[in-house]
DNA sequence: CATCGAATTGAATCCAGCC
DNA sequence: GGGCTGGATTCAATTCGAT
């Protein structure tokens, strides 16, 4: 390590962050680069690409300190296979926000996800897209990640420079963070836009049929059902807190990675963070660039990257869905015409009635409720399973409402 | 049906489509518009509105005919409670796009013509949105639904033009169309944004409760599965074939209506196509304004929305929101005999005591505060609702004090 | 050591009414 | 409109602590 090469000149990205995690100047002269053009030697399972060799100046499985637009700029153009992107999401946070138990909410506050306006926004995401769409191949594809704050504009603005939208996939989120104040729906996802470099990139790497194996044979959709960054996995400092405040969780690029590269590819991350891209792209066996600012996360992120043994058979990385029983709502019973608003409930015995709402609630008397709510005051008991206590008539004989949730669940295929 | 009536000045919508079905020549003068501001009178169920009567001029359950943005131009401005747009979508280059003016645009893979389409999408937008923005109420709140061909544009437009987002909703699809070539994933749903006129728009009706009653009693997450409309609720011709390309399902439009707006309201929908809003706005009480520029679609709207027959009102009623219960004073508990003066009160862990006072006020040794601000004071906490923190005992258990303030409501009625 | 319950936490544009 | 205050508001998963 540490050859030092006439490269692009400037003045960023003179530091690389070593793969024991040391922090190194580097010369003015350019990017730190390996001292050949095969994967870091670290990186032992990464094996040789096909189709040709890497551009020698490619500093593979490294971490390029510095503002990512000037390291892009570095970069030799079409030189990457993948990049995937989890930019700053421009969270426009109004003031601090506490849960019913008064516990305040560590929000995200951090410096590097302010803007001034959406126009200068736009101006950010423009200048790195562009600098991406240089580096990336022909057939290469870009994922981007982000929620309802900033995805409209990165997907207009993907769409002005002329990236060629393949897909918008929704991360639903096994455990988000409720909605406190209870003003709107639980913000439960968020979207990953992928796209290929032009209309005309037709070659890019898709693997259908792994997909397609991996989600029991049929096509994997675009919603895609992964649980938070928690536990163990969860990067943490000294003092027992989080290293960056929105870790993804290696699932999730699991799955990006083995539907959309090859091993030997070079993936490209441009926020880099705490490294989950390149953590992945090691155990997959490909190699990855990261881009990255901030110092702590690069360190951070170097050290974990050098903790993970690449795994020797790929396949077993897909790893299946979080399978549990899905709920279902009682308002689906009426979205499916299996129940009617105004109809009466009832219960085996017949001693309780209750009307179906519109909405999905019951109403006994002046009460508003959901049936587990109206069943239990019907009885005068604290609790109820609404869906084995009550029945509805059909062909003068009483039918459980279960029946008809399992109906649902078969339809919907859970 | 056809009273004109002096109204704005324009060249469109000169046509409503009768609830016949009919189509009808209407005076250059103005809008078609009910011979009363009441509802409809076709739409028995259809409780006359909360807070203010309907401006005149306002054409209830009526569809316009022609151009949407020049109907909107003639709505008299903050009008409408809620509004729900499925724009079309043909942005790809595959297919046609049609120009403000609806010209077609001759799209083909000629980059300045792309940009030219991707623009030309973007003044259309920016043009409806200001149109139906200039219509909302204060408080009213905004639906639009799109895929990724589109969405990205129309959330950056609404972004510009002062909408708040409040969520966006991922429709997950029980059933989508396959990718037939297995290139990309299945696009297995479609994404709505909901948002509020500005960010200062913060009553906007929400029925939290009545969501998360009718999901299992926790809260209604951002992602929702509901099957693709088909059976007996798609409207095919005497052909046979689908009247509409892109019909939405009713439960789609039902979960939408229940969880942001309420009875009597007024629902916009400016690409009204085969009706789904207004159909499902009847049956729940609700009313529409439908705007179409396609005299078929219109027609098969009308006649859709004139079989539907409205629930009854037990079954749409506007649930009470616990927020909006009205507020009792805890002296009122004192003045009811529910607590005495002198009493002490603790919490259900008996951890803490607090006195009641004469005058409704608590002590906690030297201290004296409302039941919240001598809660919030035993725990070390900032805040705390002394109603379900404070408990007395009677027969030897704890009762809750906010059991009492039940009973008062009860017993004033409220 | 196992088990049960309490505490912690996560990309969040998160209050409303009265004076 | 600003300021004050009453009081409404959380789900799933993991970790920690007590028994």
């Amino acid at each position: 390590m540490g050859t030092s090469r006439t490269g692009a000149a400037g003045a960023a990205s003179r530091i690389v962050v070593s793969r024991t995690g040391r922090l190194a100047s580097a010369p003015r002269t350019g990017l730190k680069a390996p001292s050949s053009a095969l994967p870091n030697p670290s990186l032992k399972a990464v094996p040789v690409r096909k189709g040709g060799a890497l551009p020698e100046d490619l500093p593979l499985n490294q971490i390029l300190l510095g503002d990512c637009i000037a390291s892009l700029a570095k970069l030799p153009a079409e030189s990457v296979d993948v990049v995937f992107a989890d930019p700053p999401y421009n969270l426009q946070l109004e003031q601090a926000l506490t849960r019913p138990d008064h516990s305040l909410v560590d929000a995200v506050d951090d410096d590097w996800d302010k803007f001034a306006s959406f126009s200068d926004y736009d101006s950010f995401t423009r200048a790195w897209l562009s600098g991406v769409r240089r580096v990336m191949k022909k057939n290469a594809t870009l994922w981007v990640i982000g929620s309802y704050h900033n995805i409209f504009r990165v997907g207009a603005t993907l769409q002005d420079l002329d990236f060629w939208l393949l897909n918008d996939i929704v991360w639903r989120k096994a455990n988000p963070m409720p909605n406190f104040r209870g003003r709107r729906f639980t913000n439960a996802h968020e979207t990953m836009i992928w796209a290929s470099k032009s209309a005309d990139s037709k070659s890019y790497t898709f693997h259908y049929d792994a997909m397609k194996s991996a989600n029991e044979d049929v096509q994997m959709r675009s919603d895609w059902f992964i649980p938070l960054c928690t536990g163990d996995e969860r990067l943490k400092g000294e003092d027992g807190r989080k290293v960056h405040p929105t870790q993804k969780p290696e699932a999730l690029l699991a799955r990006v990675l083995l539907s959309s590269s090859n091993p030997g590819d070079v993936v490209l991350d441009p926020f880099f963070g705490t490294g989950t891209t390149g953590a992945v792209a090691k155990k997959l066996g490909r190699n990855f660039i990261g881009l990255e600012r901030d110092p702590a996360y690069a360190k951070a992120a170097r050290a974990r990257i050098d903790g993970v043994e690449p795994l020797s058979d790929i396949s077993i990385a897909a790893a299946p869905e979080k399978r549990t029983e899905t709920r279902v709502p009682f308002l689906s019973l009426l979205e499916g015409g299996h129940v009617k608003a105004g109809e009466t409930l009832t219960d085996e015995r017949r001693r309780f009635q209750a009307t179906i709402r519109a909405d999905g609630t019951l109403t006994l008397g002046p009460v508003i409720g959901s049936i587990h709510k109206i069943g239990a005051l019907s009885q005068g008991l604290p609790a109820c399973n609404g869906w084995t206590f009550w029945h509805v008539l059909r062909d003068g004989k009483l039918v459980c409402i279960d029946d008809f949730r399992a109906k649902v669940r078969a339809e919907i295929g859970a």
